[in-house]
DNA sequence: TGCCCATTCTTGACACTGTCAAAATGCGTA
DNA sequence: TACGCATTTTGACAGTGTCAAGAATGGGCA
């Protein structure tokens, strides 16, 4: 992680890695199959963390969801993909999805963490807590695609402007919650 | 494009490239700096493309907005990005962009790509088409967001059920309706 | 026609990379 | 001590991006 962080994703190589811990080249071979397969543990890692933030943020469904807690998961949410920027682009980077080469603990992870969200959905819809107009999965599926587009464009340095993240958070949240209301 | 599109990204190489064509190892460093320029080159013609189908689906602002014309939007935006792949994984990718090795010029297409798009809303804001409520960059922003999250899942294989795409399409464009809608 | 010279291309080289197979090491238990 | 297993190393191979130096090419002008 140290590597990716201070020297960026592709400076990575297994050969760099096994002399900074002080092993010879191919050591870490035992452990993992795979370059793919050492980069799919550090995604799934992240995925763990992620699950963590998600449920601490909104306590599984049972804290009852309002335009605030929506301003807060938003930033939640923006905040872990920006600041553990190394994990987030290894979770949703494409590099370890494409080409179909993901581990399947990985991918168990992964649908998993999507999974818990809609579920989220689903008890404030059944808790009368959101409009029973909402679809649940639909919500998610579109929800989960601004935060990640949001995430995405700052992380790549398309909203270049760090002042302008927060006003898009607001933004984001609130129309979200315009989905929402009952 | 070829090889990219058949094998992949990661498979392309400078070399592989100009075996293909049939000049030697290092013939095509003559017209690129790098294996980033020629990527930045390509990424560059995707932007042009891009905003062809852009601004046909919405001629410019000039088309009054609808619910109709929202999911053809997000229809075409959507559409472009999974077929067009090879162009949309470069120019959203990151590979490019991190590291802030990317081109002057592809710098200058992508803003001006975005610019395009904000300056739509602001003609009918202008035009009094949509409601006076809506900040038109902020707008622009999260709507792209989230037009681009839904792309990057699709891609990624993360949607791998092509059926809900569509429905997932009408939700975000009915939501950004209801933002816009006087 | 023939020459010149910029454009285009090739060759050689270097330092990397992922990964495999075989050999070497270390270490706990019988 | 010696066996067996987990762990690590060495050697090797086929790739990769890229640089520097040289070779070929071809079009414009005398």
């Amino acid at each position: 992680m140290r590597i990716i962080r201070e020297e960026g994703e592709k400076a990575l190589s297994m050969r760099k890695l096994a002399l900074n811990i002080g092993v010879s080249r191919t050591a870490s071979y035992h452990y993992f199959a795979d370059k793919q397969a050492l980069l799919c543990a550090i995604a799934e890692e992240g995925f763990r963390r992620y699950n963590a933030m998600l449920s601490e943020v909104h306590q599984n469904g049972q804290r009852p969801p309002s335009a605030e807690s929506m301003r807060d998961f938003v930033r939640g949410y923006v905040q872990f993909a920006t600041e553990q920027t190394e994990y987030y682009d290894l979770m949703f980077g494409g590099h370890i999805w494409e080409s179909g080469t993901s581990t399947d603990s990985l991918r168990k992870e992964s649908h998993n963490s999507f999974r818990n969200y809609v579920n989220n959905v689903r008890t404030w819809k059944e808790k009368r807590l959101i409009s029973h107009k909402v679809d649940a999965l639909r919500f998610s599926q579109v929800s989960w695609s601004t935060l990640h587009g949001i995430s995405r464009l700052i992380i790549d340095g398309i909203y270049a402007d760090s002042a302008a993240i927060e006003p898009i958070c607001q933004n984001a949240a609130e129309m979200f919650w315009r989905e929402l209301a009952p």
